[in-house]
RNA sequence: GCUGCUGUGGCGGAAUUGGCAGACGCGCAGGACUUAGGAUCCUGUGACUUCGGUCGUGAGGGUUCGACUCCCUCCAGCAGCACCA
């Protein structure tokens, strides 16, 4: 074997190799422990560069220390194959997506997945767009459907017209498509599918508090993107039409003897109803106005309030106050009720709309309960009431409950609890995607397909043209159906269902891939669920995990599995960034962008498992990771130097012996430092720490794989020193007793092991050319991983710091565990302590057991 | 604007519990080997220094024998949300 590092060709073998013997097959019901590990499913868009090897380099690592750990490891891959840029391709260039998806799939999972090392368990492989996978999405459906939790209403929608589809409220962002950060999102008024995800707005906003293993701030975007409100509602009676009530919504019930308006939504359809004759001109052109404007352009004008006179007024049933109706496009349709009570003197909004239009402006709360004369600014914060009637003098928030109670009492309303989260909006008028299985008969209504007659498979014969409208719509012999209720003439269902909801269950399925019968058996997925360690991105923190929570809650409450939270550990990894020569700065790197890195090239020259390395050596993985050429070539350099240590000890035949690995303290190397000479027991002490060091970097209390490589390194440089300061013989070769050779032996085997997660292609060749495996079909990574003796990670003799008023004076050796009389004396005897303190009196003595002393004079 | 996170050498970063700041790597400098070195091996590398030391973790203050770490004020950068009543 050369004796330079190639590795051309060492890691496709060994690639080759790990398939053909199956080595990482998860087993159902085993009897070791289980380990659910799960990386985010990608979207075959073609290629793979270097931004995206670090989520897959992170999970395997994980999943592989893990097997290492004695785990039974379920580490699989998918595609989540459904989506619009095979359909745009497909208009683009006359593919068809089908085709398309299949290609870029082959080339992602043969070319660049398994090229990196990755040790998926390719026979549960799952690819959302095959029927075998799509069958059970509808049949899912089709049991949400029954439960109640799909429905179909005409609601205001969003709609993209470069998608030429609606979207989901989370896919439009600061008014503009998901996809298309320029193309700004118009409302259309469309029937629609909706999935009823706020019925489970209280367990999905409660049980963030069970996900300990998630971060904080996922945990914190998805609490505002529910975004609880605890206040209520109050019903404000029309003036000259008595049987009329506005319902508003407020978290300050405690302000309502401030009110001094009343403000619609210009959508709210209670305004046509309630515009005086007078005012009907005026508020239609305003209507009008503001529908034209798109949410972007609502948002924007956010300073410069506008508005119109209804003409009518309403009665406040608190304190009879008679107060005007307005419309304003600063009140949103779409949350709570449509309509707001304005209290200028307690509401910024409503100040700003009170000064532009002159409106009166009523203290209800001051810092001290009295009269603070012409208002500056809106007074939000706690104080004491006035200007209240019986409520006047208590403190707000005590107010804030009584008035909520008196009102209910007296039947103005209730206390309330609002939620930003509206319902998942799931039809989308395109092809690639999978059918909604219903079925529309004029007389019998929605139908559900029977479970029989799934799939409702996806033709294939079409011609997509990118025009608007279900591209489904036009495939007559496939639209018309018979009733499979009354056998009439009917239509099918020509909307496909949003992406998010295909990979809103792909963990489940991954559990039982190939079950042709259900969707996944009750007894696997209640073996292998919940994923016991999530890696993705932070970009999904809201869609993705949100849904894929609501699912996995929906199916447990339909008895399909006993888990309530689907992910028990997330971990959200940083990007890649590389700067880019399009914006002169530092950026995601991206192929828009100009800035990728391609893997098939970097594999040729410097190998997987330097990539690998050089991802995770970088930094943290939580954070953001600037690609550089040099950095990579670094860890190349690493493996180098590991891969020529080993190949030099086994040449020479001090870490070999014949065909075997020479050991003779045994594979748990030797307990104790009794009977080695200095530079043993500081290796021996190296080689401890390291594995106690890396075992920990591991674990899923840190997943910190940079410091982890540290260490590594740090046992290669002692390694090199140990073999350095060893004595020649006569020939020049290093000369070695059976101990050291045993020592050295222990030490590679170690490194080896711990090396084996993040580079598997090196550890396993120089395991089997040192001779570690037992035979040609062994493997390092199913073997134990190492295990460390707590007493030899410390050395005996430590360096005692010594300090005087906390300043550094000396560091002398000294032996551990010594009595702290003895260390004071040990510091108050030394010279240079001597001369700092001379005859000062010393006030108190500090000392941190085996660390430091320090003499406060 | 609100919320959250982050500020450490020329660069990426380390310091897990309040106890030696800068591990490890990149870069740079010097040496060895060599026909050659952009390979490899070794050594050095925070700043200032009168070579005794002094200063140093965004800025300022505080708590403490001792602060990168805890508290307060401020500055800068990044991210999420953004008229949510």
């Amino acid at each position: 074997m050369a004796l330079q590092y190639s590795p051309q060709e060492i890691e496709e073998k060994w690639q080759a190799k790990w398939e053909k013997s199956g080595i990482y097959k998860a087993r159902d019901n085993d009897k070791r422990p289980k380990f659910y590990s799960l990386v985010m499913f990608p979207y075959p868009s073609g290629d793979l560069h270097m931004g995206h090897m670090r989520v897959y380099t992170i999970s395997d690592v994980i999943s592989r220390h893990r097997r290492m750990q004695g785990f039974n490891v379920l580490n699989p891959m998918g595609w989540d194959a459904f989506g619009l840029p095979a359909e745009n391709a497909a208009i683009k260039r006359k593919l068809h997506p089908k085709n398309w998806t299949i290609e870029n799939i082959k080339h992602m999972r043969d070319e660049q997945l398994k090229k990196l090392g990755t040790s998926y368990d390719w026979t549960r492989e799952v690819t959302t767009c095959n029927s075998d996978y799509y069958r059970w999405t509808q049949w899912i459906i089709l049991q949400l459907y029954k439960a109640g939790l799909v429905y179909r209403k005409s609601a205001p929608v969003n709609w993209c017209p470069d998608c030429a589809t609606v979207l989901a409220n989370e896919q439009v962002e600061n008014g503009a498509c998901w996809r298309h950060q320029e193309t700004l999102v118009i409302q259309k008024q469309m029937a629609q599918w909706f999935l009823k995800i706020t019925a489970y707005t209280d367990s999905l906003l409660a049980d963030l508090d069970l996900l300990t293993g998630w971060p904080e701030r996922v945990k914190l975007m998805q609490k505002n993107w529910i975004g609880k409100s605890t206040g209520a509602q109050l019903e404000f009676t029309v003036e000259s039409k008595p049987n009329v009530k506005i319902s508003v919504f407020t978290t300050r019930p405690d302000t309502v003897f401030g009110v001094s308006f009343i403000v619609l939504s210009p959508e709210n359809p209670l305004v046509l109803e309630l515009t005086s004759e007078a005012q009907k001109k005026e508020v239609s052109k305003y209507i009008e106005l503001s529908s034209r404007k798109s949410e972007l352009e609502r948002m924007s004008t956010e300073k410069t309030k506008t508005g119109v006179p209804l003409g009518t007024y309403v009665v406040n049933p608190f304190n009879g106050d008679i107060v005007p109706i307005w419309t304003a496009d600063y009140v949103l349709m779409s949350y709570g009720t449509g309509a707001v009570m304005a209290v200028p003197a307690h509401d910024e909004r409503d100040f700003a709309f009170a000064k532009k239009f002159d409106l009166p402006i009523k203290e209800v709360i001051s810092a001290d309960g009295k009269v603070s004369g012409e208002l500056q600014n809106a007074f939000t914060g706690p104080g004491i009431m006035l200007n209240s009637s019986q409520f006047n003098g208590l403190a707000n928030n005590d107010a804030l409950k009584k008035i909520t109670l008196w009102a209910s009492e007296n039947k103005f309303g209730k206390g309330k609890t609002q939620y930003r989260l509206r319902d998942w909006l799931i039809s989308r008028q395109r092809y690639w995607g999978c059918p909604i299985p219903l079925i529309h008969c004029d007389k019998c209504g929605i139908v559900p397909v029977p479970d029989s007659d799934l799939p409702v498979k996806l033709p294939t014969d079409i011609e997509l043209t990118g025009e608007g409208g279900s591209p489904l719509n036009k495939l007559d012999n496939w639209l018309n159906v018979n009733c499979p209720r009354c056998n009439q003439k009917a239509k099918r269902e020509t909307d496909t269902m949003d992406t998010f909801i295909d990979s809103s269950w792909y963990f489940l399925r991954y559990t039982d891939a190939n079950n042709d019968k259900e969707a996944f058996a009750q007894e696997k997925v209640n073996y292998w669920m919940p994923v016991d360690q999530y890696v993705g991105g932070i970009e999904h923190a809201i869609l993705h995990l949100l849904y894929s929570r609501f699912f996995t809650k929906a199916l447990k409450d339909l008895g399909l599995l006993t888990c309530s939270e689907p992910f028990s550990n997330l971990l959200s990894q940083g990007m890649i960034t590389k700067f880019s020569p399009q914006s002169n700065r530092i950026e995601k790197m991206s192929k828009s962008r100009g800035n990728v890195v391609g893997t098939t090239d970097f594999f040729k020259r410097y190998g997987a498992d330097a990539a690998r390395l050089f991802t995770l050596f970088g930094a943290p993985p939580e954070q953001e990771l600037e690609w550089s050429e040099e950095g990579a070539i670094g860890q190349y350099r690493f493996l180098g130097r590991i891969w020529r240590l080993v190949q030099d000890l086994i040449v020479q035949k001090i870490i070999t012996d014949g065909h075997k690995a020479w050991e003779p303290f045994g594979k748990e190397g030797i307990n104790s430092f009794d009977g080695l000479d200095n530079k043993e027991k500081v290796l021996l002490q190296l080689i401890h720490y390291t594995i106690k060091a890396v075992s920990e970097d591991l674990s899923d209390k840190r997943y910190i794989f940079n410091t982890a490589i540290a260490r590594l390194m740090e046992l290669v440089n002692g390694l090199y020193a140990y073999v350095q300061i060893s004595p020649n013989s006569n020939n020049g070769q290093k000369k070695f007793n059976d101990n050291e050779r045993g020592l050295l032996a222990f030490a590679v085997r170690t490194l080896l092991l711990l090396l084996a997660p993040m580079a598997p292609h090196i550890a396993e060749e120089l395991w089997q050319q040192a001779h570690y495996a037992k035979n040609a079909d062994d493997t390092i990574h199913l073997a134990n991983w190492p295990q460390y003796v707590d007493q030899l990670t410390i050395a005996n003799e430590i360096e005692l710091v010594l300090q005087v008023n906390g300043k550094i004076i000396n560091k002398v050796p000294a032996n551990r565990g010594l009595p702290e009389d003895e260390v004071k004396q040990i510091a108050l005897a030394d010279e240079k302590v001597q001369q700092k303190i001379k005859d000062t009196v010393v006030r108190k003595i500090i000392v941190v057991a085996d660390r430091l002393v320090n003499i406060v004079v």
